[in-house]
RNA sequence: CGGGGCGUGGCUCAGUCCGGUAGAGCGCGUGGUUUGGGACCAUGAGAUCGGAGGUUCGAAUCCUCUCGCCCCGACCA
């Protein structure tokens, strides 16, 4: 492709409303423009890439033993009803009617459109196991949308749907994805760290995250530093901390603490450290209150909390139920004398000792209170968020955490859809039988965002090999008509033998094109200048390298197929 | 939804406080000189100053309303 003859818009200057890396250079090198607030427009180059990730996308799903397939957009609300979520989506989904007034949502997610289609195609286990997947278009009214492409209202996901006769089946339909994913990011060039996450409402499942570690991730990863342990912060589990505090010694007193409320505020009237204080939290879990303490300083984790306690619903307690459950108004809850009350502890809490908590009596505390003297540990658990400088559940080193993209999300999700929407089969004895399923999404215009987070330098992007949308910039710095010919002549000998090329062949100067080729960031540059004029050698530079080497023109076709090989 | 910021040629921004004939750089057209890291000279085109209403002799500038965009947070999965 000749430059002249192609739409290449770059940019010298960052956008004004492009704040992040990736968002900044996709727009930069040419690749994409914004349409308006969450939704972008790609444009020649950048689509090439997009549908390069698509490719690897498609050629690892199908090698995985997955069917592409394609769903529409616009979604029927009759299914919706059916599986129920028509009522619990909540306004992230669009909806809209149809002159009739028919109601139809545009597709957030397509578990019921699959299981659906897959109930008229499918009746015998014979079918099974089946995996179908499409990329396509994704809308969801995002509360904000950020980052460029990153998270937007309309963005293209490969989602892919298993069916199978059994838990056992399901384990290997997952296992084939979770191979695959790994293919398929590695393809891509980028480096990924796949950890554990939170299966969501399905109950304890497995499920795998595939993050990309960024400074603008918006998802927070704990890493051990020692072993294999990596989980999402909603995940996430710790260690009891080592003992550290003193022996109990301090008297259990009540002290006057008028309006203070809040952990702040209770540093500061007793001028100490946060962890002396006991967080005390009530929740309602499926209708009934229950308290959960944990120190000052950590954070309770709810995904964690609602799978402890097995709740399908959990919610802060209101102020009214907050003053029926402990005697007092919101700002001063403890564990303290609270009897016949659920109380739930994290593990973090036991060793603590002289600590304060609320003396559930307005504008009281307790100081000097120490577990098991003062109140009965009745039940403990691992409900408090995991965080930096915590020990690994699974070795007992000290964890770190990092921020990461989410690309990609594996997991098994059971009976939910097939139960709701009645998809059975039948099995050898001719018994009904409802098959398990499991669900695996690819953010692909979310990846191609995170390669570019991933690869790029100050000058720009570098693509990795796979994904490049083309295989060589040609940058052509002639003087004469001649030269221009005999750059022409190498441009067409790299067509000839298959190579993707972008050639430069505009009037400008070579900074120009230097710098606008870094910019666009193809892995190989190939300059037709003085030494070509002279002695027919071409200059051949990687993105990623400073280094630049004279190949004579009749090899250079053996040197890129050997950089593409 | 709460808080903060911003809308001025295609892009980046000045001008707004303190009202008085719309500016710069980049980009673009034309002519010429250049040509190894975003060249130079000359010349030219291009703006309902986000929109509506108001105040005023006079509004990019002041007032009211409104739309859009960006950032932080909350919410949501």
């Amino acid at each position: 492709m000749r430059v002249s003859k192609y739409v290449l818009p770059t940019l010298k200057e960052n956008p004004s409303d492009a704040v992040v890396l990736s968002h900044r250079l996709m727009l930069r090198a040419g690749l994409m423009r914004k349409e308006s607030a969450g939704m972008y427009a790609y444009l020649p180059l950048g689509l090439k890439v997009l549908r390069k990730v698509t490719n690897i996308v498609k050629e690892e799903m199908d090698r995985a033993g997955a069917h592409e397939c394609l769903m529409p957009e616009l979604t029927n609300a009759d299914y919706w009803k059916e599986s129920g979520r028509w009522y619990t989506m909540g306004p992230e989904m669009f909806r809209i009617e149809d002159r009739n007034g028919l109601e139809y949502a545009l597709g957030p997610t397509h578990e019921e459109a699959f299981t659906n289609m897959v109930r008229s195609v499918v009746s015998s286990y014979r079918d099974l196991p089946l995996n179908l997947y499409q990329i396509n278009t994704k809308f969801r009214d995002e509360i904000r949308p950020r980052f460029g492409v990153i998270r937007s209202k309309e963005f293209i996901m490969k989602d892919a749907y298993s069916f199978d006769i059994d838990q056992k089946g399901l384990d290997e339909s997952y296992n084939a994805m979770a191979k695959a994913y790994r293919r398929i990011f590695e393809r891509c060039g980028l480096e990924t760290i796949p950890v554990q996450a939170d299966s969501g409402n399905m109950g304890g499942s497995t499920s795998e995250e595939f993050m990309v570690a960024s400074e603008i991730g918006e998802e927070i990863l704990l890493l051990c530093e020692k072993c294999d342990y990596r989980a999402n912060s909603e995940k996430a589990e710790y260690q009891r901390p080592p003992v550290a505090s003193k022996p109990a010694s301090d008297e259990l007193k009540e002290v006057h603490t008028p309006d203070i409320k809040t952990i702040e505020d209770l540093v500061k009237f007793f001028k100490c450290d946060e962890d002396k204080f006991l967080k005390s939290i009530i929740y309602i879990a499926d209708g009934k209150p229950l308290m959960v303490v944990v120190p000052g300083s950590r954070e309770i984790n709810e995904h964690k909390l609602k799978n402890y306690v097995n709740a399908v619903e959990l919610n802060l307690a209101s102020d009214e139920i907050v003053q029926h459950f402990t005697g007092a108004p919101f700002g001063f809850a403890g564990p303290v004398g609270l009897k016949d009350a659920r109380v739930i502890f994290d593990i973090s809490v036991k060793d603590l000792s002289n600590a304060f908590t609320g003396a559930n009596k307005k504008d009281y505390h307790y100081s000097g209170v120490n577990p098991v003297r003062d109140f009965e540990i009745k039940e403990e658990a691992d409900v408090a968020s995991a965080r930096s400088g915590d020990i690994c559940p699974k070795c007992g080193a000290s964890m770190y955490e990092k921020k990461g993209i989410e690309v990609g999300h594996i997991f098994k999700l059971g009976y939910k859809y097939t139960k709701a929407m009645n998809l059975t089969v039948l099995d050898e004895k001719g018994e009904a039988v409802t098959p398990i399923m499991g669900c695996y999404g690819i953010g692909v215009n979310r990846t191609m965002a995170a390669i570019v987070e991933q690869c790029s330098d100050e000058r720009g992007i570098i693509w990795p090999k796979e994904v490049t949308p083309f295989h060589v910039h040609l940058v052509g710095i002639s003087k004469t008509d001649e030269e221009t010919k005999a750059v022409d002549d190498i441009y067409d000998k790299l067509m000839n033998a298959g190579i993707d090329v972008l050639y430069d062949d505009r009037k400008a100067s070579p900074g120009f094109k230097f710098a606008d080729a870094d910019l666009i960031g193809i892995p190989l540059r190939i300059t037709a200048g003085k030494n070509f004029f002279a002695n027919g050698e071409l200059e051949f530079k990687e993105r990623s390298k400073k280094e630049i080497n004279n190949i004579p023109s009749e090899k250079i076709i053996d040197e890129i197929n050997n950089y593409y090989k």
